[in-house]
DNA sequence: AACAATACCTGACAGC
DNA sequence: TGCTGTCAGGTATTGT
């Protein structure tokens, strides 16, 4: 499920609803998740003020008066968050962990495929990749992809070297880019890196406004869902006619490096 | 050191 | 209806 964008979104409207309230207490219902839940997080009654809540690369960062007991929640796959009343919550299949504030209010995380993660931030590993969003400049791009002799798609995806991308939204800035998720990295020329970096940014920022893409099962904390499927250009778009203005082509689907690839072979060369 | 393959899990869906 | 196989938006680990 979750990219850069419907990270964003959660980080966003979990913010606004929670910087300033009080935990009262963190419940986990199963501690296997993709990693171990730590000990003294779950079920732990510490009381923790949120200062505010942000996004780095896919994690969302609960920052609290207490650092060392900052912590994170990854959503994996398949992962979803609401925030519901606590006097009227009944618990779901896939519930995992709950934290309930001061506010009479719970915050759940479900998680059928349990790939996500609760982490304290200093579990995390330092990530020094540049965010697709806030960081990534042509100059940079370029450099990353000098350094690679993978086709751009699968470069797109290492979160080692540029993080926030997910599958969607890297075959949405290659199309956007004109440019074939086959053609290896260290052969971008100039005008394909500053085409392809403003298309990473572009794609980000309007799935962003849009709420992030509902495909399966995508949900803001408030349950709504994004929109951001319907403005799709060729992700989920097998055997329909390309709508680039003026291409004749179809979008094709392939599997690549075990992921599918959705592109136009007539216009992204 | 860079890269590809594998593994972790459940659920939805297509085809028989 | 129920079985089997395939696929799913992520990423750490293992092997080459």
């Amino acid at each position: 499920m979750p990219e850069l964008p419907e990270v964003e979104t959660c980080v966003r409207y979990l913010s606004s609803a929670l910087t300033g309230d009080t935990i009262l207490q963190q419940t986990s219902f199963r501690s296997d998740l993709r990693f171990p839940i730590h000990p003294s997080l779950q079920n732990s009654n510490q009381s923790l003020t949120i200062q505010s809540i942000i996004r780095q690369h896919k994690y969302i960062v609960f920052k609290t008066n207490i650092p060392d007991l900052d912590f994170s929640i990854h959503l994996g796959m398949s992962g979803v968050l609401r925030l519901v009343p606590s006097d009227t919550i009944t618990l779901k299949k896939h519930d995992h962990y709950q934290i309930n504030f001061q506010s009479n209010r719970s915050l759940i995380l479900n998680d059928p495929r349990r790939f996500g993660s609760v982490l304290y931030v200093n579990q995390l590993n330092h990530n020094p990749a540049p965010c697709a969003l806030n960081k990534l400049t042509s100059q940079l791009l370029s450099s990353i992809c000098n350094q690679s002799k993978q086709p751009i798609k699968t470069l797109l995806l290492d979160q080692k070297k540029i993080s926030g991308l997910g599958n969607i939204y890297a075959c949405e800035a290659l199309f956007l880019s004109k440019i074939s998720p086959y053609q290896l990295a260290n052969t971008l020329k100039p005008l394909q890196l500053r085409s392809l970096s403003f298309a990473i940014k572009l794609v980000l920022k309007k799935a962003i406004r849009y709420g992030g893409t509902s495909i399966r099962d995508f949900k803001s904390p408030d349950q709504s869902l994004g929109y951001f499927q319907h403005h799709l250009w060729v992700y989920n778009q097998e055997n329909k006619p390309c709508r680039r203005h003026g291409c004749v082509g179809q979008i094709t689907r392939q599997a690549q490096t075990g992921r599918s690839s959705f592109f136009c072979a007539t216009c992204q060369k």
